[in-house]
DNA sequence: AATTAATCGCACAAATGTTTACATTTGTTA
DNA sequence: TAACAAATGTAAACATTTGTGCGATTAATT
């Protein structure tokens, strides 16, 4: 790996996680801990991070209180989600009206739809909406679906319902923390299935956004069928068998490089 | 843990409560008491918080700008919003439904607020739930009615007001940039003035909160005529003549001491 | 006022983190 | 591929942070 990409994946970390040590980076990144030293050495320098005694934190006045959404797990599933978000990206066009739904993958790709001009996006995820209005574009427009907040900080529940039941849009993005040939998409969160639910059934396209650590998982509630979804996008290292289970239920199956 | 973890997550409990004690925050944190002291030394040292006999507090004017989303305009200003709330406060009762507009005199109540239990809140200010995420009772329900994000982090527009329209409230609580006898209430912004003419027309009663300095103001769009708030809360500092007009308008007249 | 309880802060030891200097590996160029 | 440069790893000396015991100090109670 190389330097530049180890220093991007620190302030990654970092940045979604305000702090990190010494320690920690060094076994996520599988470089001794001189390595790290050295790395936070020079980011500091540039301003980019804080050296503290025992790792490095976020700077305090910069983007830090923003973008500690979605913590813990791997750095490498962060990448799996990363390049999830790539592939579905490519869905969207500029000018297009979307919907993305709260969840950590869907995340990834609000970030990549930041500089996509003319959006018109309607989300249930607080941290999206945060996203956008920082480091949105002007011609974006951007509308948070409001109702009971969770504690990951999406909204769920009948006004969030209603919200998306107003709007027409071309494509809605949602994650799932389940996927199964039984078990459908679920989530282990019922208000949140319900409301995944009825967008579900407004959308025009429905694009599942799953990597393949979700595979066989079943949570508490099922919000849609595997053959519901127009386009699924995971990431390679799911069976062969997975694979053509999954060909065979959903619409379109786009399967990434990590 | 990062020792500038331990910090932040220090300076968080102490603005929260206002004041905490060594032992509380050694358990809380997980680490000996003997750190806690140390601890609070160096954040005293750099005036973040005052150190007192059995624990630490915060500082009067300066850590609240530090976390809370509205700036300190005057110090007198700020008492005089507290005033306001405190007295505005008195017509909530436990368990009842309530409206939370955006703005800083109402965001005061809303502090007051978190410690009613029971209560129903919709708001459409993203500080006023965030509030009540961090320190909000068990017993309490906060929705958040989205829509467009303003700058002052309000949400307002079509989406806000349907949200507003499937509740029924028992009080609303407003605020307003200007307060004029041939104005009415008014505000800068024009989608909000819609919105609030919409929670308005919605509303049992409503409340209206806004300190002296509103006096003979008057922003771009009115959104309600003085007389349509069943209660205005002001503090004392405005001529006889503003009294007495205002007392022939609205329905019923709160002037708090600051 | 006397007594009791809680809190404070020092000193030291143990654990943890940092730095320096040098060895080793990896990559680059002639 | 030899020679060199850059990046990375290792280890020992050094520095910092943390926890504990204990007497001194402060608050609370009788």
């Amino acid at each position: 790996m190389l330097a530049a990409q180890r220093h991007g994946l620190i302030l990654q970390e970092i940045s979604r996680r305000t702090a990190a040590r010494i320690s920690e980076l060094a076994d996520i990144l599988q470089v001794s801990e001189m390595t790290v030293r050295r790395d936070i050495e020079v980011l500091a320098q540039r301003g980019l991070l804080e050296k503290v005694h025992g790792g490095a934190t976020a700077i305090v006045g910069k983007l830090n209180a923003l973008e500690l959404p979605f913590q813990s797990k791997t750095l490498r599933e962060e990448l799996s989600k990363d390049a999830i978000a790539a592939r579905a990206a490519l869905e969207i066009s500029p000018g297009a009206s979307i919907g993305l739904m709260g969840g950590s993958t869907v995340f990834a790709l609000a970030k990549l739809a930041v500089t996509i001009p003319g959006l018109t996006i309607v989300t249930n995820s607080l941290p999206v909406s945060d996203l956008f209005n920082r480091g949105g574009q002007q011609s974006q427009t951007v509308i948070l679906a409001g109702g009971i907040r969770t504690p990951t900080d999406s909204f769920v529940g009948d006004i969030t319902v209603s919200a998306f039941q107003t709007l027409n849009l071309e494509v809605v993005f949602m994650g799932a923390h389940g996927m199964d040939p039984k078990g459908g998409f679920t989530t282990p969160n019922l208000h949140e299935s319900e409301t995944n639910r009825a967008v579900i059934a407004k959308a025009r396209k429905l694009v599942m956004l799953a990597d393949q650590t979700k595979w066989g998982e079943v949570g508490f509630s099922t919000f849609a069928g595997l053959d519901e979804a127009d386009l699924l996008v995971t990431n390679t290292g799911l069976s062969r068998s997975a694979l053509s289970e999954l060909r065979a239920s959903v619409k379109e199956l786009a399967v990434v490089e990590t």
